[in-house]
DNA sequence: AAAGGATTTGCAACCGGTTGCAATTTTATT
DNA sequence: AATAAAATTGCAACCGGTTGCAAATCCTTT
């Protein structure tokens, strides 16, 4: 069973007869116009007969760099996530970069989780991290930032703005979302607020109380949902509904897609039509809420393109390892308008 | 800016006055037991202390093992995906390892793309492959066999039967998809089959046609959809539905949920309604599916064990590296009866 | 107390590339 | 044709661990 072992730099250059540092040169794109041309084509015909593969180990060791991201997901089972991660790949691969992907919803943030896949991370010597899990005030966040990884935080941001990231503009959202519903008439308008420990809960709901000002209008009920599941949007949307003497609305803007799916099922229990008796409207445009009845409008945001601007500023800050520039990106959302809103009666 | 790099061995080694090797021992569990229980001690100590993180890349070059997996999927972005990761994931980390992910669906399987992210997996020695992108004629994978590559399939197989797989009992679950129909009292039953180039395409029309058989039926139509896509699905529903001249049929089971998904909207366009006029069951059980109008029958595939499964299975492969057992795990599912189907008019 | 075996620890080579510098060859210049 | 300058190639140390084997130390046993 001992076949012979994958071919080394050492094997190549000893079948042609050079020394293998001539050959490394010769594999490497940037240092390949050091060797003479017709030895450059022997090298690459033997490298593609031996099948030779470079030792990514051992290039890593050597130089000191992997060429390796970690990225930090809560849970790559709630659909925003996917897209966001195809971003990264794409923008990863483009500059030879690998991800290393890791979960760390199992306990939630709650500590150890993360702490463990960063240490992992870090013995794979991860040249930098994208953290998507980010809340308002994590301590190991903050003890990685002081350790002086190179971080770029994705679709939330941390407390205290410190960390360069890239968003949505959750203001512009709301108003989206505001706009359209006082333009179909609507003026008592609900919100289904996230967690606050989330920088896009928070930023969700002074968005929406924004732009609900700018219309001269106030919020019917601002109810806070303890987590972006539907569970949590169907509680909500019961509390709201008990509100409903103190205050008749007919739109509900909820600050997440699931968060209105779970209201969507609680209004039908009650009884309470959408989007005839009231209007709901979802946010980040989730896979299939085009399928649900009734069809959802939502603000889509770009998570493809915040998966990719994300691992580009990461790449950048790398390759010019001075003037980390704390830079924030905010993506413009779009609403997508279906059929659950509508002139209230 | 230059802050003391991250210590390694041979500095801790020097703070305790000891030679690095004595270190490496006591850091690898495996074997720990080789070194005073005393020192032991310091060592752990110090470690902390001065925050060593071992060097992921200097062990596997040196030991020629990366604890790396690489992991081929289609398209993250389809929801199936993500749980069955999830399970890859929690296996893997059970045993240190790594996973390294790739998407490959760019160009669908057409060749190039794979072969590209195998390269490159390959340049950073994985032990081994998952795959779930196995078509039933993949000429990559022959090769990839062929060079003694660790695989194993998921959800998938080839079409020679010739890699160890975990997949789903299609015929099992297309025979509870049946059996429940049946039992409904519907007897003219149509299929939508998946593209007969993947294995689950293949299974489950063929164990359609045995379940019916069992019941003395006969398939009233089997379409082809040429992709497991919601347009494609809506395409072939079309086609049924030209068929129905040609011998009415009141149930149709869809080889998946998207394609399920395409047919409710061809057969609300129709003027078909769901289930009373038309009764329909998906296969996967995808999230998001009981949110949907009406919600939808289907049957569950156990999606994360598939993931743990398979990823178990590679690693024990690894381990014992002989007898590379060529099995083929099926995994039963298991039928979610909702508001699509119905007894016939 | 000496011999012999069992425990611990040290030594040094090795894993497969990368890279600054020196040596050599080629090309250009006069 | 001689010489300087430029282009190639070789040399050797190094990256940070791992591991077989030798050396040193500790324990038993008689």
């Amino acid at each position: 069973m001992t076949r012979p072992l994958a071919p080394t730099l050492q094997d190549l250059a000893q079948h042609l007869g050079v020394h293998k540092s001539t050959v490394s040169r010769a594999m490497d794109p940037a240092r390949r116009h050091l060797v003479k041309a017709n030895l450059l084509e022997r090298v690459e015909a033997a490298a593609r007969d031996l099948g030779y593969r470079p030792n990514h180990a051992a290039a890593a060791l050597s130089r000191g760099r992997s060429k390796t991201i970690g990225i930090l997901l809560p849970d790559i089972t709630n659909p925003v996530f996917p897209p966001i991660l195809r971003g990264i790949e794409d923008a990863l691969e483009a500059d030879g970069y690998f991800a290393l992907l890791a979960n760390t919803s199992r306990l939630e943030n709650s500590g150890r989780t993360v702490e463990l896949a960063v240490d992992r991370m870090q013995a794979q010597r991860v040249e930098g991290f994208l953290i998507a899990t980010a809340t308002r005030d994590d301590v190991w966040l903050e003890n990685l930032r002081q350790r002086d990884a190179r971080i770029v935080l994705i679709n939330r941001t941390d407390g205290r703005g410190r960390l360069p990231a890239v968003i949505s503009d959750d203001m512009l959202g709301m108003r989206l979302a505001v706009d359209h519903l006082v333009g179909l008439g609507h003026s008592q308008i609900a919100h289904l607020a996230g967690p606050e420990s989330f920088s896009t809960g928070m930023a969700r709901r002074v968005g929406f109380e924004q732009a609900m000002r700018t219309h001269g209008l106030k919020a019917a009920h601002v109810v806070m949902a303890d987590s972006y599941a539907i569970e949590s949007g169907d509680l909500a949307m019961q509390q709201l509904l008990a509100l409903r003497a103190r205050g008749v609305f007919t739109a509900v803007v909820a600050a997440n897609d699931l968060i209105a799916l779970g209201a969507l099922q609680a209004l039908r229990r009650a009884g309470v039509t959408v989007p005839t008796k009231m209007s709901i409207v979802g946010h980040n445009d989730m896979p299939l809420l085009d399928q649900v009845h009734p069809p959802l409008t939502s603000v889509r945001i770009q998570h493809y393109q915040m998966g990719y601007t994300s691992a580009r500023l990461l790449l950048d800050a790398l390759h010019n390892s001075p003037g980390s520039q704390e830079v924030t990106v905010m993506l413009p959302p779009q609403l997508m308008v279906r059929a659950s809103t509508a002139p209230p009666l």
